[in-house]
This record gives structure tokens, sequence and C-alpha cells, in this order.
DNA sequence: CGTGTGACGCGAG
DNA sequence: CCTCGCGCCACAC
């Protein structure tokens, strides 16, 4: 379908952008969604090259800690999140429940 | 194909 | 808190 299968990047973007507001998904997720369980490395490195109007911001590591060279730093992110509905708390949020699956 | 890079993950100190 | 090292993978040059 429209697959348009594009590279691993390109899945990296559009995982993020499907990313519903008050969720959040791993970098190692997104690798594994993208097809590619263990590029979470690159997941990041795409990210700080991507469109800055994805929410990145929706992306955080395993411990649910926030990442490190978003836009406004963790400060902003984690103020987005909040916006949005997420609680964060010492640049970490509930990644045991507001972790985001796409087959949920 | 080699090398460098990176918003990871984990361990160790 | 920090650095250091290893492994992992995709991408740019």
């Amino acid at each position: 379908m429209t697959t348009t299968e594009n590279s691993f990047k390109d899945n990296v973007y559009t995982i993020v952008a499907r990313i519903p507001s008050g969720r959040v998904m791993t970098y190692g997720q997104i690798a594994a969604l993208a097809g590619n369980p263990g590029a979470a490395r690159q997941v990041g490195g795409l990210a700080h090259f991507g469109p800055t109007n994805l929410p990145w911001q929706r992306v955080v590591n395993k411990n649910g800690g926030l990442a490190s060279g978003y836009y406004g730093g963790r400060d902003g992110q984690s103020h987005d999140l909040e916006a949005e509905g997420v609680s964060v708390s010492q640049y970490q949020v509930d990644v045991e429940k507001l972790i985001y699956w796409p087959d949920e």
C-alpha cells in the first residue's frame, strides 16, 4: 500500500508521525517497527536531521527518559509532553503506562 | 568498502 | 553527576 516502502529512515518518520498524543515510544520500538530492532541508534541520528515538524517529543529512550537534542532541550520536550497530557517527572515519563504500541 | 557519526542500551568504575 | 568501552545498525562521504 502505498507502502511506499522507503528507507529505514522514512519508516521511522512515518512511525513517529503516527504516535498518538499523550503516548510515547522508545527508540528501540520505533527501530523494530521500522524493520530493524537494534537500530535504535540510527533512529536518534535520523531524528536530528529529520523534519522538526514531527512529534519527536513523544520519542523517549528505553528508560522512559527524554532525549537530548530536542528543540529547547529536555525542558522543552518535557513541557511539550505535559502539554499533551503526559506527566513528566525528572525528564522521565511513566513508560509502563504511556508507552504506545500500534497493535494494542 | 572503509571510516566517521549518532537524540541508543547496557555495563563498569 | 561523569567518563569509558562495547555492541548494534543505517547513512553520508
